[in-house]
RNA sequence: GGCCCGGUGGUCAAGAGGCCUAAGACACCGCCCUUUCACGGCGGUAACACGGGUUCGAAUCCCGUCCGGGUCACCA
């Protein structure tokens, strides 16, 4: 044995396969030709995140559109920051956002796929194997520095204004040899694997970013860890092995990892892998002040993925908004394709903004209306009332104490309606917005439109109630205002009225506004004709009633 | 600070040297439709960061400046 096999057996004895072992365990995948994998590798150090979500969005909606795999790894190698339920709450809000997921962690608790284990903790052997590999060839060495030495070295190369860095001269331990490393673990050392870097900063790499195009950076010269002094891979070396094992075409990932794309290159180059694709997100912003900056978990509240579901945006409509940020051409094709499933959009990372959009609230809110608009009363239904179960439970109790009358309260202008109402963006909004269908929510307001008088509102009203009829049509309904408008001054037409005001007190629609006023409390509301005949005629005259002996 | 990436209306964006007198969507405003509101229809306000090149011609190519973002860990 030579000195790096020496070296390799004694840092890390107990590893006894080779890295053919697994390269025959984990074969490459029999996919279609132009099949793309693509997966979403979170780390479970806390809720699901927007932009977690949305680079899902992106690796998913990828691989359906190549017929591929889209899957999910969880990067534990961290256990300081990992967080209790970090896994259930990541994978189950990516379950309940629609994104399906092939293999991996499908769900909560199942693990499912040949190319396992999904978790990096449990993969520290298959880490350390290749670690050893590495060691025997003479591409990395142990490094015995400390934390307190590394950063006096940061401290020091600050104050000479050089590149900090585990590099070139700095690097300490590069040309340790076996009998010193020997002697320094029979001390009770502890160490890191660091990988001797043929980088030079010199010299340019350049890769093509399926998103941002062609990048060119300076070549990685840096000896960084590649093992923890836990035993435990680094992110970055822990992104080659499991990429290059678990055979992912195209990594899409946040952009804050372009500067380590000249590490991560260097190591599939030395370990013999064929690189992966890399496709790198800008993050979705938020206006703070002035400034633009990233959406942060800890300043917004919309950082959170649970955030949406708490305001009751349908899941559909925020994956329709994010598809909208993700393609610049996905509006046009939703116009073309106006009740197609986003899923059959082929998407094209080229279509991917380059720079960051900041959330826009506003255009989130119109996706949903449009999405909530087009859905039928039963939909609503479900969707509303399981909000609420989870979020209000004194809606919920209203809404579900009769759900009949719920239901033909949230079909007014919705079923059978020519035009779809683009009223509600969210469930949250909605206890307010139906509030005078329900006696305990209603508040009465005594007041009156322009041009129309106390007493006039009285008698228009006192012959009214005498006509109204909860079955009558809307036609039927609006030609008995017509009817009593001109036997109290008001004109039966719009149209008389607008050409001859002088002539008038006001018009028909005037006295509707009455109306809606007396039985809403509103000005405005959607068809009157239909509210009240959901009311019904006892609680719509009661009201009138009240109505006329407050004003 | 070094290294990357980016900069088209308030926002998201189309745009690959002449088709740009710069699309579309959201937001905003006006008009029409209309029993109110909404929907819908029509119209409007509003942008190529700046300065130099290259070219007959630049939003588009090059350089510089400025501005914004990212990154420089035994975190991912």
């Amino acid at each position: 044995m030579n000195d790096n096999e020496l070296l390799a057996e004694l840092l890390l004895p107990n590893i006894d396969k080779t890295p053919d072992y697994y390269e025959d365990l984990y074969p490459a995948r029999s996919l279609p030709e132009g099949a793309r994998v693509t997966r979403v590798a979170p780390s479970p150090t806390g809720y699901l995140h927007l932009g977690t979500l949305f680079t899902s969005l992106v690796n998913r909606i990828t691989a359906t559109s190549s017929n591929g795999i889209f899957y999910t790894r969880i990067e534990d190698t961290d256990k300081k920051r990992e967080v209790e339920g970090g896994i259930a709450d990541i994978i189950g809000g990516l379950n309940r956002f629609g994104i399906s997921i092939d293999e991996g962690f499908v769900n909560e608790t199942c693990e499912e796929g040949a190319y396992g284990p999904y978790k990096q903790s449990l993969r520290a052997e298959i880490y350390q194997c290749y670690v050893k590999d590495l060691l025997r060839k003479g591409l990395a060495y142990p490094c015995f520095c400390t934390a307190e030495e590394l950063s006096a070295m940061r401290e020091e190369q600050e104050n000479r204004k050089e590149r900090t860095g585990y590099h070139g001269v700095w690097a300490r331990h590069r040309d340790i040899t076996y009998k010193e490393a020997k002697e320094l673990i029979e001390k009770g050392l502890s160490f890191t694997v660091r990988l001797r870097s043929g980088g030079d900063e010199s010299r340019k790499i350049v890769f093509d970013d399926v998103i941002k195009g062609k990048i060119e950076m300076p070549e990685n010269d840096e000896d960084f860890v590649i093992l923890k002094s836990d035993g435990i891979p680094t992110y970055h070396f822990a992104h080659a092995i499991d990429d290059h094992l678990m055979r992912t075409t195209h990594v899409f990932r946040g952009d804050e990892w372009i500067s380590s794309v000249p590490k991560h290159l260097e190591l599939f180059k030395v370990l013999g892998f064929k690189p992966v694709k890399y496709g790198h997100i800008s993050p979705i912003m938020k206006l703070d002040g002035g400034a633009k900056r990233k959406i942060s978990k800890r300043k917004d509240p919309e950082a959170a993925v649970h955030f949406f579901a708490q305001e009751g945006y349908p899941v559909n409509a925020v994956i329709e908004y994010l598809m909208t940020i993700a393609a610049s051409d996905f509006e046009d094709w939703r116009r073309a394709n106006p009740s197609a499933d986003y899923k059959t959009f082929k998407f094209n990372p080229k279509k991917m903004s380059v720079s960051g959009a900041l959330f826009d609230n506003d255009k989130l809110n119109d996706v949903s209306k449009i999405i909530i608009s087009k859905m039928a009363s039963g939909e609503v239904y479900e969707k509303l009332t399981a909000w609420a179960k989870e979020f209000d439970g004194e809606f919920y109790t209203i809404l579900t104490a009769n759900p009949e009358y719920t239901k033909s309260m949230l079909a007014v202008d919705r079923d059978n309606a020519k035009n779809a109402r683009k009223d509600i963006a969210k469930w949250n909004e909605a206890k307010e917005y139906f509030a005078y269908y329900f006696d305990n929510l209603f508040t009465p307001a005594y007041t009156l439109p322009d041009r129309v008088s106390a007493d006039d509102a009285k008698a228009f009203l006192e012959r009214y109630k005498n006509v109204y009829n909860a079955l009558d049509d809307r036609q039927v309904w609006f030609d008995k205002i017509k009817k009593i408008a001109p036997e109290i001054g008001f004109a039966a037409e719009t149209k008389e009225y607008k050409a001859e005001p002088e002539r008038f007190k006001g018009s028909a629609g005037d006295l509707s506004s009455v109306l809606r006023l007396a039985v809403t409390g509103r000005a405005n509301t959607p068809d009157l004709c239909g509210i009240m005949s959901v009311l019904g005629a006892e609680r719509s005259i009661d009201r009138i009633n009240e109505y006329i002996n407050e004003i």
